[in-house]
DNA sequence: AGCTTTTTGTTGCAAATGCAACTTAATCGT
DNA sequence: ACGATTAAGTTGCATTTGCAACAAAAAGCT
């Protein structure tokens, strides 16, 4: 069984090297385009749903999600049906840096692809899907304080 | 052109997660299991290489090494024939741990490719293997400071 | 209804991460 | 051979990251 962790262990901790610094440029800090993409595709998710949608802890997400707030590019609004819930969205200014963060990764998945056919790169792409799929349970699991039979 | 960066993150920051909470029974702190594995790979490795290896900051790398140095589980000898290397080489004490990550490795990996046929594991290998090649140059013309056109 | 469990979010540490800036050794150019 | 550039490693500092532990609201249970 061919190792397929490596290589995507590599390829994420470039990229996402990469996106750090040239998103400086437009103020963003370490990790912040993750969430403001997220929101963006997502107004009013709450914060446990964006930190399981990106696979990242919820603490981390809350104080990312604080300074974006402090910095003008998310807002919160509370959930008049659950007092529980902090509904986020993107503010106008949020959404002014996001046609640039979009053209980054596209930028970025384009060179990750080059030299790969149409029908590869969709085998590729569903292929990754099934993986993250395939993996989603053991990180609750895991998460939840819970161990893994191996 | 279908997008791949997506999961590619979603799966490296979960299993990473995963890694690093499983790892902690072995005394095993933060990203050192990455280390402790390319070293034993590569004995007399230098920082840079290394670190350019995982892609991640030599700052980084090199303190990660520094701490594993002092638990004892990698140590540093000069190159004589270049009195600014230090090759770095696993311990008896790192060597006694790295099965128990290989096999922890062995088994994410595993449970990533369920489902998928034998034929297709190989694809997606290779695959993400052409990836990694493709983004290399990127990564590092951006980490030493120029600038990508797009 | 009343008690327990789960959901959602927050703080308090301690540690890792990485950019800037620096030192020293090696290599390159001429 | 010598000055400039690159390679290799380190330290300072600010930030992010995440595990524990907590608080409060909601949902489940009987």
């Amino acid at each position: 069984m061919p190792d397929i962790l490596r290589s995507i262990g590599i390829i994420d901790r470039a990229l996402d090297t990469i996106a750090n610094i040239e998103f400086k440029e437009v103020n963003l800090t370490r990790g912040q385009y993750l969430y403001l993409v997220r929101v963006y595709e997502h107004p009013g998710i709450i914060l446990e749903r964006l930190a399981n949608l990106i696979k990242v802890d919820k603490t981390t997400a809350a104080r990312a999600i604080q300074k974006m707030e402090k910095n003008g590019l998310l807002e919160r609004k509370m959930n008049p049906a659950n007092k529980k819930q902090k509904q986020i969205y993107v503010t106008d200014k949020g959404r002014q840096v996001y046609p640039l963060i979009h053209r980054e990764n596209l930028y970025s998945n384009e060179v990750a692809l080059t030299g790969i056919s149409p029908d590869d790169q969709v085998r590729l792409h569903d292929l990754l899907e099934q993986v993250a799929k395939n993996i989603e349970d053991d990180y609750n699991t895991v998460k939840r304080g819970e161990k893994r039979q191996y």
